[in-house]
DNA sequence: AGCACGCCGACT
DNA sequence: GTCGGCGTGCTC
């Protein structure tokens, strides 16, 4: 039998590959391997002995086996458990865990140069210069020609001559970029009382080598920030490494300031601004163990740590951890899952836990550390309602008469002001006036947004733009278009109109393009150059103003409208964080709310500040209905350019849908973005039991289904998204 | 993911 | 007549 091993590629193939194994090629499970594909050479990596299951002759021979340090074991289980549980292809899971291939090249390497062992003339050939040299390689390490020259201070050529001389012997290198390395025995700030037997708790459980789950909840400003902060100084200490996971615009210039205070020096940061050298230099230096703490979005999830003690995963709740797209997967589910094969304890910290963490509590599964109140006398600020039905802003506004009052107040006092609108651009619909019909995009069922300032239509699902119309496409009257509802462009426009005097700006994914662009505006902020900012989401998270006394809500039913499972979670997560915004050091803030269902459970939460009773009505209500975190969902999205090959395969998949008691399929259905980049879509919903698992069931009916080239059916274990 | 094969529109 | 658009299918 000849010598065969399995091979997973990073592609979405399905399954992983044999290959044949060259006479006297050592190979090991975890290697990375060149081999042939097609015309082409991958990498891959070694996941086991060969299957057989291919027809011998079609077997190619492993071209080399790369030297990068081969991937861990447990990663390569990680892999596996969550190619099973996503039913994702192991090789669509691997690419994430490959994402910078240059990293596993051989590193560059340069000369270094040492004295070479004496022989009998040497000693004849020293002149000063030469005595210099030696001088400054006397115990230490081994340095370049150019350092050697610089330090010595003699020219190249002299270097140049004693190696020809045989009075430096020269080796070969691995240039490495150093780490800066967080000192985990740095005294921290003094903590409250609570913080301290908070953060004894997780000290506990760094120190125990061992996985657990703990769930660290405290309001806004309570520190929870710095109380896990003491668990990575104990995992530091350990000389063990820790990955804090932040939704990604909440990895700030603030919070990573508040680490390196901490800390003495920058964690390493992963996000989608390194350049490719950064990239790759972070990559091997996690792998080698020369990182202590990685701080990233949910990608830095599969990054290969060489020994993971701890995991954080903050603002555990948000809903930005779970990628929709390409591998739909939920980084803080999957994180739970890593440090369980990591034997690493994992802390996940929110304001507004998720239902699905609380359940876990509730059930024992996971540790609970409560932080009550805030600390430093911080207060919470008062929440309010605005009844938008009895206090309605004029005609084509949207500011109610007592937030202008309230930001009359602020002004006035010389604080800011943030109101706060998940709407980009000027409006979100634009009507004609003649014939009453949206601008739509051509290839999405959404409307065309306009983005007055940058003179376009936009469409915010798949990015298609065009310049502003001046003609209807149904009715062809001319400069009938008529903005309708609010976006943060227009509100701009209203609160500058009020408000002639004060400095505004918006705070937006449009009007804040990168990184350097974002942390410059938030430092205009707390400097005190901006009274009002109106911003999405963007100015909601991560960022804490100490002259920010007033947070308006201007559209609080936003979130809740669409019927969404998690709507209402949502909704009372994102009001409750972006409240928490208002009055954090020491000065009274105030929130005002505006809608039109202040009777609505959220908003009963919110104003009266009971989070738990909240969470309890809504735990409830999903327990009745048998939904998550009760039940399982899985959702099966069809699509294709061609709707009748696509109905055609949702009639096949509803013949053969699984029959099982606590099982239900709903559906086929047009899901709600019928429409999208060009794809006519529909959907299915499968429900079940806690206690049943649906990969198996998804699996034996999707093996089922052949599917036409065109026609794509994506598969999304625990929804987020119900578009 | 690439890369080739294959079948219909604008060019030397 | 072909050059080339990207839809479809395969890679151990």
């Amino acid at each position: 039998m000849e010598n065969t091993i399995k091979v997973l590629l990073p592609l979405p193939l399905g399954d992983a590959y044999d290959y044949r194994v060259p006479d006297g090629m050592a190979v090991a499970p975890g290697h990375f391997v060149v081999v042939p594909l097609g015309k082409r050479e991958t990498v891959g990596v070694i996941w086991g002995a060969g299957t057989g299951d291919v027809a011998p002759e079609k077997l190619r021979d492993v071209i080399a086996v790369l030297p990068a340090l081969p991937m861990a074991d447990a990663m390569r289980r990680f892999i596996d458990w969550v190619s099973a549980y996503t039913l994702m292809p192991a090789g669509a899971v691997l690419r994430m865990a490959m994402s910078v291939p240059s990293a596993l090249e051989a590193p560059k390497t340069e000369l270094v140069y040492r004295p070479a062992e004496p022989t009998g003339d040497t000693a004849l050939k020293l002149t000063s210069a030469r005595r210099r040299v030696l001088d400054q390689l006397k115990d230490g390490p081994a340095m370049s020609a150019a350092e050697l020259a610089h330090l010595a201070g003699v020219g190249a050529s002299v270097v140049k001559g004693m190696v020809s001389a045989g009075l430096l012997a020269a080796e070969e290198r691995i240039v490495r970029r150093s780490f800066p390395r967080p000192d985990g025995l740095h005294d921290g700030p003094t903590l409250s009382p609570a913080q301290k037997i908070a953060a004894d708790g997780l000290v506990e459980k760094v120190k125990a080598h061992a996985f657990s789950a703990t769930l660290l909840d405290g309001v806004p400003g309570a520190g929870k920030t710095e109380v896990y902060f003491e668990a990575v100084a104990a995992c530091i200490a350990a000389g063990r490494q820790v990955l804090v996971l932040l939704p990604e615009i909440a990895l700030t210039a603030q919070w990573l300031k508040r680490f390196e205070d901490r800390f003495g020096a920058p964690p390493s940061p992963w996000h989608s601004g390194l350049t490719s050298l950064e990239r790759r230099e972070t990559w091997r230096a996690i792998a080698e163990g020369r990182v202590g703490v990685v701080v990233g979005a949910r990608s830095a999830l599969f990054l290969p740590f060489a020994d993971l003690g701890l995991i954080v995963v903050d603002e555990e709740h948000d809903s930005s951890f779970k990628q929709d797209e390409g591998v739909v997967y939920n980084a803080r589910d999957m994180a739970v899952v890593r440090a369980r094969l990591a034997s690493a304890p994992i802390v996940l910290a929110s304001a507004t836990p998720s239902l699905e963490s609380v359940v876990n509590v509730k059930a024992g599964r996971y540790g609970e550390v409560r932080l009550p109140g805030r600390h430093g006398g911080h207060q919470l600020a008062t929440l309010s309602a605005v009844d938008l039905r009895r206090e309605a802003p004029p005609r084509g506004r949207w500011l109610s008469p007592p937030v202008v009052e309230a930001m009359k107040k602020t002004l006035a006092a010389g604080e800011q002001t943030l109101l706060y609108l998940n709407r980009r651009g000027y409006a979100p619909i634009t009507l004609c006036r003649a014939c009453g019909s949206g601008l739509e995009c051509p290839q999405c069922s959404a409307w065309l947004v306009e983005h007055r300032f940058r003179r376009t239509l936009v469409c915010h699902h798949c990015g298609y733009s065009e310049p502003p119309a001046q003609n209807c496409r149904h009715c062809g009257a001319v400069d009938q278009f008529v903005a309708c509802g609010p976006g943060v462009e227009r509100l701009a426009e209203e609160a500058l109109e009020l408000f002639p005097e004060a400095r505004l700006e918006l705070f937006t994914s449009d009007s804040l393009v990168n990184r350097e662009e974002a942390s410059a505006a938030v430092e205009r902020m707390e400097r005190g150059e901006i009274d009002i900012l109106i911003g999405t989401q963007m100015a909601a998270k991560g960022h804490h103003f100490p002259n920010l006394t007033l947070v308006a809500v201007i559209d609080a039913d936003l979130g809740l409208n669409g019927g969404d499972l998690r709507a209402a979670e949502r909704t009372f997560q994102l009001l409750y964080q972006v409240a928490g915004r208002a009055g954090r050091d020491g000065r009274p803030g105030r929130a005002l709310i505006q809608t039109h269902n202040p009777d609505h459970p959220v908003m009963q939460a919110l104003v009266s500040g009971d989070r738990d009773r909240f969470v309890d009505v809504e735990l409830h209500g999903r327990s009745e209905a048998g939904m998550p975190p009760y039940g399982r969902l899985a959702s099966l999205i069809v699509s294709g350019p061609d709707p009748a090959a696509v109905d055609n395969v949702c009639a096949a998949l509803a013949r053969q849908a699984p029959q099982q008691a606590g099982v239900t399929i709903l559906g086929p259905s047009v899901a709600p973005m019928a429409l999208l980049r060009g794809r006519h879509r529909r959907r299915f919903l499968l429900k079940a039991g806690r206690e049943i698992a649906v990969q198996p069931l998804l699996h034996a009916w999707l093996e089922k289904i052949g599917l036409p080239g065109s026609v794509r059916l994506q598969v999304d274990v625990d929804p987020y998204s119900f578009l």
